[in-house]
DNA sequence: ACAAGTACGGTACTGAGTATCGTACGTTTT
DNA sequence: AAAACGTACGATACTCAGTACCGTACTTGT
């Protein structure tokens, strides 16, 4: 039989005695113990007790990366959104995996907060690609900061709704769902007006105030 | 003199220790010992080496609370966007000890990740508040994620930019601008359709000034 | 066979964070 | 005024994460 490389034995272990201890309870020692290796083993594998349950982000962040710049849609925040499913379907396909991690970094502070930075990372990321998209327009880093947050948010939103849910369904149509209202936000946004003549669509409820109805004019024709 | 409190020399000590000889660099002793205390009196008043640098986090989050429980503003996302100004302003208002803050957090990678955890506890609390706003409207969840989410991105890439040039203006009227987007973006979103909706349907001239528009459309609403 | 690189074990150290003592000081109670 | 009490600080000892360094086996190329 293959036998399992030591990273992986040592995460195994690692998430082992997190459920069974606790993850203040467990030590490094333990860890190492359970998979019968030393404590510099561990730390030559794992730069720190919790890169043991965040295995692969930096590698899937890599790929993120590279699908980004050979990315062939027509706007940056098509090119984005493209990307972010490549993060849910990480999740996805090791369900198992994700779902006790999810479980763990839920209770422990420690986890939760390297979670949130790691999520910060990829928006940092898409930020980035969506702001030398589009260069020097005007608000180009306003817009590639509110497209970024809101991509990484929809995502965020159908990945937490399916790991409370125990993965029992299908997310992708959901994300779907959730990016759809992203990029028709932004998209109008993005590309220069065209030329010709421009027809404007726009609905308000019948109980809007005319002031209420002129700021919200205002607003979309100086961010124009 | 009223001598300041322990607290407060504390945490002026690990400011000025971790300008002079960096982070890492500086242990909780040399802080206590420079603060004059014991190194039991400086974890009786900071959980963590780190939170000698933030120290009122809470007490904003609170303050941010207690204003967004009070708003009398008639859409969730006009709340929370009101409720962000508080933010800026803390930073604004102490604006030296905010910049050489940020050039901490800039280069202490475990400051950092403190830093962006700090961001998405207010970013939840927004979360929260427009999803109870929301109630059980469709997509209240997801709404609730995106509002909560480019209110903060909006914000955070407004005070990036005044940290960035050393506080060196006002920078309320970027935050309003980038805010506008967001309420522009989002308030059509937020209310439930009603019955018999309008539509408006108005074309201009490619070379209409958006005073002209805006005059134009005022014109026809204060007619109504 | 020999050299070199690599992966692991072992040891020792620094420093953050916790627990628990005792003690000094101010406040309340009688 | 004296005793009881709570609070804040100092001191000590401990656990454990993370780093540095050294020695050793085992593999790979020549």
């Amino acid at each position: 039989m293959p036998k399992p490389s030591i990273s992986h034995r040592l995460a195994e272990a690692a998430v082992a005695l997190f459920d069974e201890n606790g993850y203040d309870a467990t030590t490094v020692d333990d860890i190492a113990a359970r998979a019968g290796v030393s404590r510099s083993t561990f730390f030559r594998h794992y730069h720190s007790k919790e890169d043991a349950i965040f295995p692969d982000h930096d590698a899937l962040l890599a790929r993120i990366d590279t699908r980004l710049r050979a990315s062939a849609a027509d706007t940056a925040i098509v090119a984005i959104t493209d990307a972010v499913r490549l993060v849910l379907a990480h999740y996805v396909d090791d369900a198992e995996v994700s779902l006790r991690r999810y479980r763990l970094v839920r209770e422990v502070p420690a986890l939760r907060d390297r979670e949130i930075a790691s999520v910060a990372r990829y928006q940092r990321l898409f930020r980035e690609f969506v702001g030398e998209w589009l260069g020097d327009s005007p608000d180009a880093g306003l817009r590639a900061e509110l497209m970024a947050a809101s991509v990484v948010a929809a995502h965020n939103q159908v990945l937490r709704g399916w790991l409370r849910a125990g993965g029992a369904y299908d997310p992708f149509g959901l994300l779907d769902h959730a990016l759809g209202y992203v990029i028709a936000t932004f998209r109008h946004l993005e590309q220069p007006q065209e030329k010709g003549e421009q027809v404007v669509v726009a609905t308000f409820s019948r109980s809007a105030s005319p002031r209420a109805v002129m700021e919200a004019i205002q607003a979309h024709l100086e961010a124009r």
